[in-house]
RNA sequence: GCGAAAGUGGCGGAACUGGUAGACGCGCUGGAUUUAGGUUCCAGUGGGGCGACCCGUGAGGGUUCGAGUCCCUCCUUUCGCACCA
């Protein structure tokens, strides 16, 4: 028996037993109820950050739980192994992206190990590798096929210095990342899938994802965007030819308001008329610079610029001007909006800016309208005023009756539009999967045939900066066009990461098939049951997964349409910022625990300084654990010190799963702490002496007051695992049992037997979440059979039973007294009780007793007055 | 700019269904043990007041017998914005 608490032998012993047990390995079993816990599979950047430990470690203890719960659980684990970091360490270092990764992924893989998660290493997935990538390749094929992967041009981010595509995160205040040289926006040919076509279907089973948090689904469905609107056609000629701008609206009611249209700079129409106007042709230039990020043009200031066309108002036949406008995107429906001034709010600052006229066509409540400043009002809807025969009707009428007036002229209809863009996946990488066709100058554009899958891609190269390697490589470019057999090009752009990301979870469920992407088993473990990972991927990552399980399904592939029934979405987790601002100018970041904070004798900080010199630094607040910061705490030097339960038992107990996280050391001491005196407890427990067999009907007052602790502990516990999911808030309950335990008299046999089973309790409660020592602590308790194979615990109602219980009595609304009634006390009982309370008279005084409200094993309300 | 969320002691957080604000832990203060530091253990700890009590959940208003919780306005912070993953 060990006194002492040494985690790396315990942790050690408790990992060579799951090992060579193989209890982690998940085998389809029709006659068991599955669990699927999936948590996001991580880049592999290098290390294990303390976000990985937070994500990784919520999902083992749901699945170790639900384990004990007696379910046949499934908890996989991979790779999202394509993507730029791989490529900017390559430039950085020499080294190709493909060593850097697996490299990489070995450090990585230690790393969860050590951290004694529950996973199937049986099952794992990298995506850059070919057996998994080649089906990436394949469905794309397929989505060709039905038409949902098309080719279209889409913008990117062009540095003219290194000649490349450039992702946003380079582009740093609209310049290259490397090269400084101001960025452009360039049109190529890209490939595109029609995610569009599935909007409806993703909007509306929104409604049935009651697993997951509200805030994702509604950020999902306003992402979706679905507006309805009118489509209008604004008539035009040019060259003797008709012709027409179309925009759409939602305000088709506020028409007879357009005062003038704006075209994005991309624009057929802007292009021509800068053709003839050197001025407007350095504005469409100036527009054409910058980023591609819709946050940056959101917040760019909106100017403009006329092109010396008009085109005609489709009721009134007014000639309305067409500007070209710095903040109307070409890739969102027509690259045109209307400007109604008088409505917009946007429209109104822009016609303010430039002279347009502002004219006021919807009435609301008759209230005074002026030109002069906008009033947040004008964008209400209401009445039509100055617009013909519209005149009265109210925003439905409107809209109905303008839309059906344009569509007998053939200038416009109803439409239902989506926020929704379709997904380009076309990338000027090296380092991602590459798309499956080949560019014949005879036949076209051409699939590569399904036999030839996969395209591999060459593992050797090493990336500059400027431009796709591959497009340099012959071996992989130049290839026979599979149609005609005459010599081609083969297409050297790779897939977006998100493809990668958007099925690995049904691939985990197929491990080894080469016949097929899927197979037969995904019917036993899909759905996920759980699925965990940060709300930074409520958006993109999980809409895709959605999109791809439908393309899937209407292949047959699968049979579900939602890949993850439950979700949950972890916080960040944040540490303190220090810094010094050298005179130099280049701010310096010191990791936190290289510096000390100073705190004043109630405990307020006053300042910080470095251990290393002594002197101050300042404190940039506390912030999300970034390398920039140098502010990560790296969880192996935690484990090498601490132990990996530890870590997870800080992890769990300092937030719940959903907030922010802020690291503290002194809080990871406190976890530490705590299971020393975990193991001290139960050593000193068995060492205490002999215990009677429990007999819970010949229990003392104390004892069965800790009994009912116990029990009491272990339902709340329960609810918090498998309902609430606040490991938290679970963690405190047991750490209270154990107080409990403490504060109890164990001096007799009985009572030994009461403490035996609360910590018993204790150790069974506490496994999910700090297996190895759990492990330990039960075998020291006498067991044979692993805690990990135990089954959960029932707690008995027979202990939960209480006599009386203590009522809180407040006399107009603040709390002036107790009083302690039977639990099964009638309603005039407490009622009575409460008033003839001394305190409660005392408070009540001279005044008369208006209403007194009993809330049954709660409180009393007195209202006097 | 648009969309979504969160603000509670010195700190992280608890209060689950509108019903005792501050569980649990950290920090701090005092004490015990120790040659000392650390460890460990015990007690105290929202603010004010000698006290009876009063005040307190980002700010301001409202609903209610009762509001951290519901409603309105505002402020701050965080996440996402389609090529970071």
């Amino acid at each position: 028996m060990h006194d002492q608490y040494e985690p790396a032998a315990v942790e050690a012993e408790a990992q060579q037993y799951w090992e060579g047990a193989g209890t982690f390995r998940a085998v389809e079993d029709p006659a068991r109820p599955k669990y699927y816990c999936l948590s996001m599979f991580p880049y592999p950047s290098g290390r294990l950050h303390m976000g990985h430990v937070r994500n990784y470690t919520i999902g083992d203890v749901i699945s170790r739980f639900m384990r004990m719960q007696g379910r046949n659980v499934l908890q996989p684990m991979g790779w999202d192994a394509f993507g730029l970091p791989a490529e900017n360490a390559a430039m950085a270092n020499g080294v190709p992206p493909a060593r850097w990764t697996y490299d990489n992924i070995a450090t990585m893989k230690r790393q969860l190990k050590a951290l004694g998660f529950g996973l199937d290493w049986s099952r794992e997935v990298t995506t850059c590798r070919p057996d998994y990538y080649r089906w990436n390749q394949w469905l794309f094929l397929r989505m060709l096929e039905k038409g949902i992967a098309y080719q279209k041009t889409g913008t990117v981010n062009w540095d003219p210095v290194d000649q490349t595509v450039l992702a946003n995160e380079q582009v740093i205040d609209g310049r290259g990342w490397r090269t400084g040289a101001l960025i452009e926006k360039r049109e190529i040919p890209m490939y595109y899938l029609g995610i569009t076509r599935y909007a409806e279907e993703l909007l509306g089973a929104l409604e049935g994802l009651d697993g997951w948090p509200e805030r994702v689904r509604t950020m999902q469905a306003n992402w979706i965007g679905r507006s309805e609107g009118v489509t209008i056609a604004f008539p035009y000629e040019l060259d003797g030819a008709r012709h027409t701008l179309k925009v759409f609206t939602t305000r088709a009611d506020t028409l007879f308001g357009a005062t003038f249209v704006a075209v994005a700079a991309e624009h057929p129409l802007a292009t021509r008329a800068a053709a003839g106007d050197p001025a407007l042709a350095a504005f469409v230039d100036e527009c054409k610079r910058g980023s591609v990020m819709e946050a940056d043009l959101a917040t760019l200031e909106k100017r403009g610029m006329p092109t010396g066309f008009s085109v005609t108002h489709p009721l009134t036949g007014a000639r309305v001007p067409v500007w070209v406008g710095n903040y109307v995107l070409m890739g969102y429906g027509e690259g045109a909006v209307m400007g109604v001034p008088g409505h917009d709010e946007r429209d109104f600052a822009f016609a303010r800016k430039y002279g347009l006229p502002i004219v006021q066509v919807i009435d609301v409540d008759g209230r005074p309208y002026s030109a002069a400043a906008w009033q947040p009002w004008y964008a209400d809807h209401g009445r039509c005023i100055g617009s013909g025969r519209y005149d009265g009707l109210d925003y439905e009428a409107a809209v109905h009756a303008i839309a059906a007036d344009l569509a007998a002229r053939g200038l416009g209809a109803l439409q239902v539009q989506w926020r929704l863009r379709d997904w380009g996946i076309s990338r000027q990488r090296y380092w991602g999967c590459p798309i499956p066709l080949i560019h014949c100058a005879a036949c076209g554009t051409v699939p590569v045939p399904d036999r030839d899958l996969p395209v591999v891609l060459p593992e050797d190269l090493v990336p500059d900066g400027s431009g796709n390697p591959l497009a340099r490589l012959k071996a992989f470019v130049e290839c026979a066009c599979p149609a005609c057999g005459k010599p081609a090009r083969r297409e050297t752009d790779t897939m977006d990461t998100f493809v990668d990301s958007s099925w690995y979870f049904l691939r985990y469920a197929s491990p080894g098939s080469d016949a097929a992407m899927v197979d037969e088993r995904v019917r036993y473990w899909l759905p996920a049951d759980q699925y965990i990972g940060g709300i930074e991927h409520a958006i993109l990552h999980l809409l895709y997964s959605r999109f791809w399980t439908r393309v899937m399904r209407d292949l047959g592939l699968v049979s579900i349409s939602e890949p993850f029934q439950n979700l949950l979405t972890q916080g960040m987790v944040r540490n303190g910022i220090y810094f010094r601002k050298p005179a130099s100018g280049r701010v310096v970041y010191y990791n936190p625990a290289d510096v000390e904070v100073l705190t004043d004798a109630r405990g307020q900080p006053t300042g910080a300084r470095l251990k290393a010199d002594g002197q101050p630094v300042e404190s940039g607040g506390i912030g999300t654990m970034s390398k920039s910061k140098n502010n990560g705490v790296d969880p192996q030097a935690f484990i090498d010190r601490y132990g990996a339960d530890t870590a997870r038992l800080f992890m769990m107990f300092a937030a719940p799963p959903d907030l922010s996280l802020d690291w503290s050391d002194e809080g990871a001491e406190g976890a530490s702490r705590f299971l020393k005196r975990l193991w001290k407890t139960v050593h000193a427990h068995l060492a205490s002496g002999a215990r009677a067999p429990l007999d819970a009907a010949a229990l003392g007052a104390a004892d069965r007051a800790l009994r009912r602790i116990a029990h009491q502990t272990l339902a709340k516990v329960s609810d918090d695992y498998g309902r609430r999911r606040t490991f938290n808030t679970a963690i405190a309950a047991v750490m209270e049992l154990l107080n409990a335990v403490r504060d109890h008299d164990a001096a007799t046999p009985v009572a030994r037997a009461v403490v035996h089973e609360a910590l018993e309790f204790a150790v069974l409660m506490l496994s999910p979440v700090v297996p190895h020592v759990a492990h330990a602590l039960w075998r020291e308790l006498g067991h044979e059979r692993a805690v990990v194979d135990e089954a959960w615990p029932a707690s008995d109602p027979a202990a939960l039973v209480q006599d009386t219980v203590e009522l809180v009595v407040q006399v107009n609304g603040k709390v002036r007294s107790r009083i302690t009634v039977p639990v099964d006390a009638a309603e005039e009982a407490v009622r009575a009780a409460a008033l003839a309370d001394p305190t409660v008279q005392r408070f009540v005084g001279s005044q008369a007793v208006r209403k007194v409200i009993v809330v049954k094993g709660k409180l009393v309300s007195v209202v006097a007055g």
